[in-house]
DNA sequence: CGGTATCCACTGAGATACTG
DNA sequence: CAGTATCTCAGTGGATACCG
């Protein structure tokens, strides 16, 4: 039986490495404003920010509340749709916390040598 | 409690739209030689198919049997750890699925605004 | 505050040609 | 057959400045 890859349409939502910071957030803090995900995602821009939120809200994954008022103010959450990602992060989440292991056990403690996990962000855990 | 972002190592695993590919046909078919995966995955070029059989393969999850003979050949295979994977991938294909139909509910069967699903690729399923 | 608009540097990936 | 080596170009994302 063949099928349409639904690969491409999970790594869209998923690959880079800005939507599942944001989503990690917002699935921790709940709703969060454009510059509470600015200060707690080190090193994002705010092009970068915007253009992914307005994916991940065109994919009903995420809420945008707009306050209209002056200075304006900008809430995000997660939908209640965009909770079905919980246990497809957190299954990605545990297998990549298994393989950080395991590439220890391979190529010992040390292993800049190709894995590149120097880019590794510190975010708060899904639990 | 914060940890390390397993996201990242998982995402830099299944990221690309080549590598779910390649691990799809390898768990489908069992062992594959390059030539065959060339053939199964149309519009892969050498260079990509070799770049990422090797970081799948530095990763421990694909397998690489070399037999020294003229011509020469290569059997690609998943490893026992690489199986591991399958969940991971398992669980991202049927919320992809269940994605496309929400999508759909939201935006119409022709949703040809902003999903860019143009790129999807027949393959066969995990089943 | 929460964005857009513009420019620019870098990289990922395709095409092509060559090799053991 | 199964790669490697270059070249090239489009797209991604960073920096900066401006706007409602």
């Amino acid at each position: 039986m063949t099928v349409y890859c639904k690969f491409g349409t999970a790594l869209d939502i998923l690959t880079g490495k800005w939507k599942s910071l944001i989503l990690l957030r917002l699935l921790n803090h709940g709703t969060m404003r454009f510059s509470e995900l600015q200060k707690a995602i080190p090193d994002i821009s705010k092009k970068m920010l915007t253009q992914q939120l307005k994916e991940l809200e065109y994919h009903d994954i995420v809420h945008r509340e707009v306050y209209p008022q002056i200075p304006p103010k900008v809430e995000y959450s997660i939908t209640e749709y965009g909770q079905l990602m919980k246990p497809v992060l957190q299954t990605m989440s545990d297998w990549g916390a298994g393989h950080v292991k395991h590439m220890e056990k391979l190529y010992g403690k040390g292993d800049e040598a190709g894995a590149n996990e120097s880019d590794l962000q510190k975010v708060d855990s899904l639990q």
